[in-house]
DNA sequence: TAGATTGTTAATCGATTAACAATC
DNA sequence: TAGATTGTTAATCGATTAACAATC
């Protein structure tokens, strides 16, 4: 395995792992690259350049064993590992992420929520109850927890976040609109929802632009040749 | 402005808005592509070239004046246009999504929900109703709707965005477990919440990985020399 | 005018694709 | 063995960074 994995092939992980388990459900017991290549609409080197950066999981003159080459990913990705999550935050997006049924099939548990709001502070989604936010620090040092979720307004999220690098947490995964400073180890996976949906408008703006002025040169863009 | 502009550069406009509009709250008159690279952690040379893609929108010895710059990429982005959504799926992430305050000032509007569920259907989140799935052709045919939301089940979201293709709509904003197949004049954005969490996973599991590697050839990793 | 800083060209770096020898 | 297909090296492409002339 590369000592160095670039974030380009960690961002096509999972996609490679959505392909396989359909595969697997398929009951397809050997792929190629490239038969894996047309599905995914990608290119068969690709595929051979990024399995073969943690190993050679494929055969010369087979291809790919499918039940193989998905639990190898499956490991990569630490599928077969239980992951401890809480999520700070519980307003509509934490509870619906504590609510989120795919997350448990891939070794995720959200085992608390944390919350200022008096309302919300009790209840129990999915068998994760929500304490106090001041709870925090007790509650971390009695459990062991991997991954902390951050859906609260920003400037809560920053301050938050700080308290969870002294707590010793090691991966955040971070759904406030702010980018977090924190300790060089410690791991960050953004989700920005507006900013998914701000690059949504600017493409759909920059089409429309184009079609406007392909209009205007007289282009009507139907494929009508005009010879 | 270029005509074919990268992906790489429009994943980063957002962040771009996000400090000019920080900037533009702390009063900022001026800023030199260097302190700005300084307080995005990225090169002066990046944003300058970022920026030209679409224009000179600086001035030599003097910087970019931020107000322009936020409502030169706000208008790239969109943010001055009226843009509007319906929520495909009212489950939890749906309705999560309809609450969420921070599109508004965006300029996105969620003007309806759709759904199968009875138990959801006829309810109204933020001034916008829930309608059932089989009202969509009639309610798109009525309503000039930009983008649609995703945020159902896997199979069933192959199904609608079929359905919304055949009634125009442009623009999908995918939340569903899958690769959507439609027209290529159609744009998708896709959120893989789960694919993001096993980023993450897959990356602290490596961090482990490592850190055992190098407890194991004794290198305590405390910075301790040992000549 | 002199200093600052952009816009832009050139150099470098990294990621993707192509090619093919190795091998099942 | 012959055919298929990988693993891997080499070539290409694109994105990032560096350098500097243009200019405010």
């Amino acid at each position: 395995m590369k000592d160095k994995v670039s974030t380009a092939v960690i961002q096509r992980l999972p996609r490679y792992y959505r392909y396989l388990s359909d595969l697997l459900e398929e009951n397809v017991e050997r792929i190629s690259s490239s038969d894996l290549a047309a599905r995914m609409h990608v290119t068969a080197s690709q595929i051979r350049q990024d399995l073969n950066t943690f190993g050679g999981f494929g055969q010369q003159g087979y291809g790919y064993h499918v039940p193989h080459l998905h639990a190898e990913i499956g490991k990569l990705l630490g599928i077969d590992q239980q992951k401890y999550l809480i999520i700070i935050g519980a307003g509509n997006l934490g509870q619906a992420l504590a609510n989120y049924q795919n997350f448990t099939k891939r070794g995720f548990q959200v085992k608390a929520l944390f919350d200022i709001d008096p309302e919300v502070i009790g209840r129990t989604i999915q068998g994760a109850q929500v304490f106090p936010l001041e709870y925090l620090e007790a509650y971390l040092e009695k459990n062991a927890i991997d991954i902390a979720t951050l859906t609260l307004p920003r400037d809560r999220a920053i301050e938050v976040a700080k308290r969870l690098c002294r707590c010793g947490i090691k991966a955040i995964w971070n759904f406030a609109h702010t980018d977090l400073q924190v300790d060089e180890d410690v791991l960050v996976e953004n989700v920005h929802l507006s900013e998914s949906l701000m690059q949504l408008s600017y493409r759909m703006i920059a089409a429309r632009r184009k079609q406007k002025k392909t209009e205007e040169t007289g282009d009507t863009g139907t494929g009508e040749r005009s010879d």
